[in-house]
DNA sequence: ATAGGGTCTGTAGCAACTACAGGATCAAGG
DNA sequence: CCTTGATCCTGTAGTTGCTACAGACCCTAT
């Protein structure tokens, strides 16, 4: 055991990036609206990431893979971060989560059954008459649920 | 026939807001981004609407109710104020978007199971210990297709 | 010593609105 | 006629979640 002994492993900005995937200018960005915490600085002020920043950086990426807003991230951090979250708690957030995410599914697909609809109607000719624009133009669009 | 002959039956910026169910300073922003023309103005400066604005307002929110972007909006608007539309076209710009909501909904879709999985495997219980935070912490998100 | 990279900061831009401040104007009641 | 309150005008800032730039520093290798 020589110079890695747990919590820093000197890692630079773009060292970050690279093993999280995450874009280079996102990991300041997540810094400056307090998701990461602002990170040790060399004596130049050049910015030295260990493992723990890894995982947090790797835990607020699969959380947008998601879907989850940087509000719930900030929330189940900060839960995380002061140690007194629950599975109860948690699973809660996550089921809000799954609502809105099923709502969006519905809007969607209700969405693409017009737009199938109508296209399937469509001469595809080069006619001016199209029943895609009649949609447009005319009809109200239905909401189902 | 008396005032109301054809172009100009003289709304307001908010009767105009009231009939399509547009938000009052989104038509401003329409006007702005030039997806509605700079309307006539009373000797005030007051914006007067017609039904070709009603109409052309309530297209664009049609659109946009099914997803269409506001660049979409404008590429099929000024076929349209061209008069040189056809349905072959507005039916592969139709298509196109309709491919964009499907991705949309099979992203949707994917989260949806993932969470719905997780979430399944939750106690709900007081204890720390989360299957949904395991899954934020430890895994790779899966990607179907 | 110097050339090239990487890093730092602040700031502007994207979509697609929404909301405000501060002033002008209109419509109705007294 | 005058006042009052609602509506209108303009420009600008805020929202969400980034991304990209400029101009200044710094670090490393030759």
């Amino acid at each position: 055991m020589s110079s890695d002994h747990g919590v820093a492993s000197a890692l630079k900005r773009s060292d970050l990036a690279k093993l999280t995937g995450c874009n280079l200018e996102t990991i300041r960005y997540y810094e400056g609206v307090g998701l990461m915490p602002d990170p040790p600085r060399s004596p130049a002020g050049h910015r030295r990431y260990g493992t723990a920043h890894v995982e947090r950086l790797s835990f607020i990426m699969r959380a947008r893979e998601l879907g989850f807003t940087m509000e719930e991230i900030r929330g189940l951090l900060s839960m995380v971060d002061r140690g007194s979250h629950t599975c109860g708690e948690v699973e809660k957030r996550g089921r809000d989560h799954l609502n809105v995410v099923r709502a969006k599914i519905k809007d969607l697909q209700n969405i693409e059954v017009i737009l199938a609809e109508t296209i399937a109607k469509c001469s595809g000719s080069d006619a001016p008459e199209c029943p895609l624009l009649n949609v447009l133009s005319d009809s109200a669009v239905a909401k189902a649920d």
